[in-house]
Parts: structure tokens; sequence; C-alpha cells
RNA sequence: GGGCCGCUAGCUCAGCUGGUAGAGCAACGCCCUUUUAAGGCGUGGGUCACUGGUUCGAACCCAGUGCGGCUCACCA
């Protein structure tokens, strides 16, 4: 970059020099070329976060990522997105040399506040309100709680995306009383959180107030009253239901837990997180990420990690929303479901984490391979593109990849051929790949994309694009005999098919019309109707060759 | 009310630490005696929301205005 900007400039001064003519080194041109060479080349949002990390919290052994969320309901593409950005953050810091340590926090310990809907079992589940979701149980599958059935969910199919973190289990550390200290700790400096947190609030926490909540050790709700603090250990309370008083030690209890906005600058400071993104909820000046930087470093001394806010991401071409209200989930398998683990990856790294994206069921689905195949040709410099744009799409494509890049290009079959060839051999994965020579790596991508596009067809595609070949139990087509000629003819062409490409073909296919005196569209429509029971169909010759001559002629050969 | 984000071609958007405004689709045109939902080639099209400022130079940085969206002020 540099030597072809200082290139450049010589050869401005060489044409000045040639020209006589002094004023062509202007200003604009001394400074056009002297700043981009201070200018650093732009890096991928992932690449600068991580130095955005090791400057502001220094040279450290280990950096700690962290990304969390609450199981307490089945985890959605949305929520995906918080782990997905830190995996390229991590990602990009261990590309930096870097040693790195990803946690994933399940925030299981916190209150079961609704019983979402459509939940077997509804009156069940009712009976468990206000209980921590760690110890409701699991009405779907058979897992031991209904916080553990979305968490396993989730954590089986992360790998898939080269996603795997180490988990933490909130429900577990503090009923084991591993937070004892930062409990202590917060209940140490109670005024102070008071202050902070009522600066943001309408009204402001009551005189009793402490920062600590507790589950009854009587009824396992939260319905509590937290009536005294010892200044050690001790923390008595009143449980509500019931009527009765308790003390607990804070060492060895399993009942007491912070509330959300003190306990995340605990966690922080307790595991030393450096890195940790959130949702806009959280991003908010008054928010929780903004009380809770101020209260890790008031209260516990430590500063806040390094962060940045990830917009929500919004689901098109499918019935449905993205929440969990509605019953209808969309999750990480059902987007796997018709993307490539690659390309999952490559919709959150080619997007900025602070804007909105869509992911699309719909034929955005065609254009977002083209998108990929397109960035994968660019990667291997099969493609040419400017050197800026090169630059930065071999980087998306890098942080795409589930483990490491293919030494060499993988075939690339484009997603929409792909589904007319299944639908061709009726969805039969392993007779369309059969007809490629694929090496494992090759042979396995390929398997995804073609599993993804048959989902696709049978499940999101429009009518249009949806065929099968008509086959002896099919109802024969009535024709005329016109049609029956132009039909003779062109299994005459199909039957030296080795002797045509697919333009010659398409042009024998125009003889044909006009010598039958047909019209070109009647013509295909007919075609169409016997191959495919429809009046319409893919480009024809092309088609023609797809499916084969073979299949063709078994076809043709009921109609002359 | 506070905060954040967006406003770029007819549409969807890219362009992001300042250096001659881009892609896809649409439109229009041409091509093969030739297009059916996927052909090839080409063309046109933008006061980068607005007003100021900084700068040799601003879509980009700063201040403000307008419009749209989200979010916090309960809980997590």
């Amino acid at each position: 970059m540099k030597r072809f900007a200082g290139l450049s400039l010589l050869m401005d001064l060489v044409s000045a020099l040639g020209s006589g003519e002094s004023s062509v080194i202007d200003k604009s041109t001394i400074y056009k070329y002297n700043l981009p060479i201070m200018k650093k080349q732009n890096t991928h949002w992932a690449d600068s976060t991580a130095e955005k990390i090791t400057r502001q919290k220094g040279e450290k052994e280990q950096y700690v990522c962290a990304s969390g969320i609450t199981p307490s309901g089945t985890v959605h593409i949305g929520n995906f997105r918080e782990i997905i950005s830190v995996e390229l953050v991590v990602r990009a810091l261990r590309d930096m040399g870097k040693d790195v340590r990803f946690i994933y926090s399940w925030d299981d310990y916190d209150v079961f506040r609704k019983v979402p809907k459509n939940m077997p079992q509804a009156e069940l589940l009712e009976t468990y309100l206000r209980k921590p979701i760690t110890l409701v149980p699991d009405t779907r599958y058979s897992y031991s709680s209904y916080a553990e059935a979305n968490e396993k969910e989730l954590e089986q199919i992360l790998p898939q995306v080269g996603v795997e973190p180490e988990y933490i289990y909130q429900a577990q550390r503090y009923r084991s009383a591993y937070y004892a200290e930062g409990i202590r700790t917060a209940l140490e400096h109670r005024d102070r959180i008071r202050e902070i947190l009522d600066e943001h609030r309408t009204t402001p926490l009551p005189e009793d107030w402490w920062p600590v909540s507790v589950f009854s050790s009587f009824t396992d709700r939260d319905n509590t009253t937290v009536l005294d603090w010892d200044g050690q250990w001790g923390l008595t309370y009143r449980c509500e239901d019931t009527g009765r008083e308790e003390t607990v030690d804070l060492r060895d209890c399993a009942v007491a837990k912070l509330p959300w906005r003190v306990d995340w600058p605990m966690r922080w400071s307790h595991e030393g997180v450096d890195f940790e993104p959130a949702g806009k909820d959280h991003h908010s000046e008054g928010g929780s990420f903004d009380t809770a930087r101020r209260l890790v470093k008031e209260v516990y001394g430590a500063e806040a990690p390094v962060t940045f806010q990830y917009d929500f991401v919004r689901i098109k071409g499918r019935g449905g929303k993205i929440s969990s209200s509605s019953g209808e989930v969309v999750g990480l398998p059902e987007v796997l479901e018709i993307y490539q683990p690659e390309i999952v990856r490559f919709l959150f790294a080619g997007t900025r984490p602070n804007s909105e994206f869509a992911i699309s069921f719909d034929l955005d689905v065609l254009k977002i391979y083209e998108d990929y195949d397109k960035c994968e040709r660019i990667y291997f410099g099969v493609q040419e593109v400017g050197e800026k744009k090169r630059a930065k799409e071999s980087r998306i494509y890098e942080l795409s990849q589930v483990h490491d890049v293919p030494k060499t290009m993988p075939l690339q079959v484009p997603f929409r051929h792909l589904c007319n060839l299944l639908q061709i051999h009726s969805g039969d994965v392993d007779a369309v790949l059969g007809q490629y020579e694929l090496n494992r790596e090759q042979k396995e991508r390929l398997g995804q994309r073609a599993r993804c596009a048959w989902n696709w067809i049978t499940r999101y595609s429009p009518e249009d694009f949806r065929f099968h070949l008509q086959g002896q139990d099919d109802p024969r087509v009535e024709l005329d005999e016109k049609q029956r000629s132009v039909l003779r003819a062109l299994k005459v062409e199909v039957e030296k098919l080795v002797e045509h490409d697919e333009e010659s073909l398409g042009t024998a296919i125009y003889d044909i019309a006009r010598d039958a005196e047909i019209e070109p569209k009647e013509l295909f429509s007919t075609v169409y109707r016997i191959l495919i029971g429809k009046e319409k169909g893919p480009r024809l010759a092309g088609f023609i060759f797809t499916v084969g001559r073979e299949k063709v002629l078994r076809i043709l050969e009921r109609y002359v």
C-alpha cells in the first residue's frame, strides 16, 4: 500500500515535470498521497474489538471473554447473536496470538416468572412459578429441569457452528455458596448500591432494601423479605408464604442470590471479564450495563469489560416471530436446516453487530448462498476484486469457517442448481452427490448444502420452484397430434444428446417449434406438462441436460 | 423525558477510524431465426435527509435540525 502510494506520487511528479506545469502538484496531491500512508487498513469489527481489548486491558497472559443468557425459554437466534459475537472476537484475539478464556454463563438461577405458551403440562408448571428455573421440571423432554433442557438443546448444537465455550451454571454456583464473598461485599456496600441504582429509577428503592434476594428454603419461592444481616455471614429473612423466619450462613446456604444489576458486576470482577457485549436493552443510559459499570468499580474495585451493543435479528420469509412468546421459536436448529454452518457464521460475521439484519427463509436464501460463494471465490483469488474489498471479504471468509480454512477451494454447486438436482432425484442426496468427484471434506460440505437445499425446497420455496419428474404412476397428459409430433422431434434430439451442448439443443428446440408451426411458448408448456406436470419450468435446454438423457427419454416414450 | 441506531439509485442495502459514490434486483437497450421463473452483453439513474463547522479535501469527523425505529426509566 505504502509503496503504491509512493509510486503514484512519483508518477505524478514525473508527469508534472514533463508537462512543465508545476501547478499540477498542488496541496491536494501532496496530502492525497501522504495521508493514506499513515492510514491503517480497515479491519473487521472482530479484529478491531480484539485490538481494543488488548489496548484497554493491557498485555495479559489470558483474556476473559464472557457471554451469557437466561435459559428461561428456548434459546432463539437473537440470543445466538450474543454467543457468536463473542466467539468471533475470541477468534480474533487468538489470531493475534493471545490466550483466551471463553466463558458462557447460563443464568439458570433466575426466577420462573411465567409459563411459556404451548408448553406441555402448563398446569403443573403453573405451580412452579416464582421458583428458580433450575428447579422447574422439564415437561418436554427428559432433562432434569426446564433450565437444563433449554441449555442442552443449545449446547449440543453449538459445536456445529464452531462455538465451544466453557459453560458456567449460575444455579450451581449460587447453590454451592460459591459467591458468598461477592454477596457479602454487596451487603457491605448496601447504601452505595442503592444510591447508584436510585439515580436511574422513578421510584427510589425503599429504606429497608437489601442488595440480595432469597429463595425460601421452605417453599423455594422468592416471595421473601430480607430482615437483617449481621455484618458477617448471617442473613435473616422471612418467607412470606409460610410466615417462617430463618437465619442462614452465606457460606453454606443455597438460597441467596444477587439481583441482576448487582450480580453482573460481581461476576465481572470474579472472573476478571475483559470483554462482554450486550443487547440494546442493557446498553441504554441507566440500563444495566451502565449501573454495572459503576458498581463494579465502586463496589468490587474492578474495571468494566470492553463491550459493544448488538442489535436484534429479524426473521424474514417464515411465519411466526422470533420470540418465545408466540410458541414458535426460530432457533439455531431451524436456521441450520436451511443454511450450512459456515453460512450461518457468514451471516453474523458479515454484518456489524450494531446493525439489525434479517435471517431470511424466502428467496433471499438463494442470494445469501451466492454471496457466500462469491466471498469464497474472492478468498481463493478465483474472482478478481479491488484490494480493499479482497482484504475485507477474505477476513469474513476466514471467520465464517467452522474450523480451518479449506486448503483448496471447495467445489461450488449453486444452491439453486442443487434444488433442481434434488427434485429430479426426489430428494435423494446421495444420488446427487454421486454425480461429483468429491474428497471427504467436499462431500461433507456439499452434503450439508444439499440437505439444506432440500429442506428449503420442501418447506419454504415458492410454489413456482417446486416440481417432480413425472413417473409411470402420474396421469398421462392429453395431447393432440401436433403436440405429439413435436415430442417425437424432440425425442430425436434427446436421443443424440451427446452431440448437443446446451446452446445447440436450445436452437434445436426453437427449430422444432418453427418446423411444426407451433408457438415456442406452446411447445415449452407441452414439454413441461409431460416432464413435471406444470405449465412452466426451468430453462428447458439446460434442464434436459440436468435431468439426463435416460430419464427424459423414459418420459417422452409414454407419448410417442 | 434520557440514550442508541438509521436516513446513500425506483427497491434492498454496501461503502466506517476523510482521498474521484458502489452491488444486487428493477428499468431501458442490444444479441443468438431464441426466452419459459434462472441466458449473455451493455446503458441510464443519486444535492449521500437538512443546516452550519473542521479540513487542501467530508457520505464518512464535530455541532445542531427534521423524519423513522429501538431501548431505559419494573424484572431479569
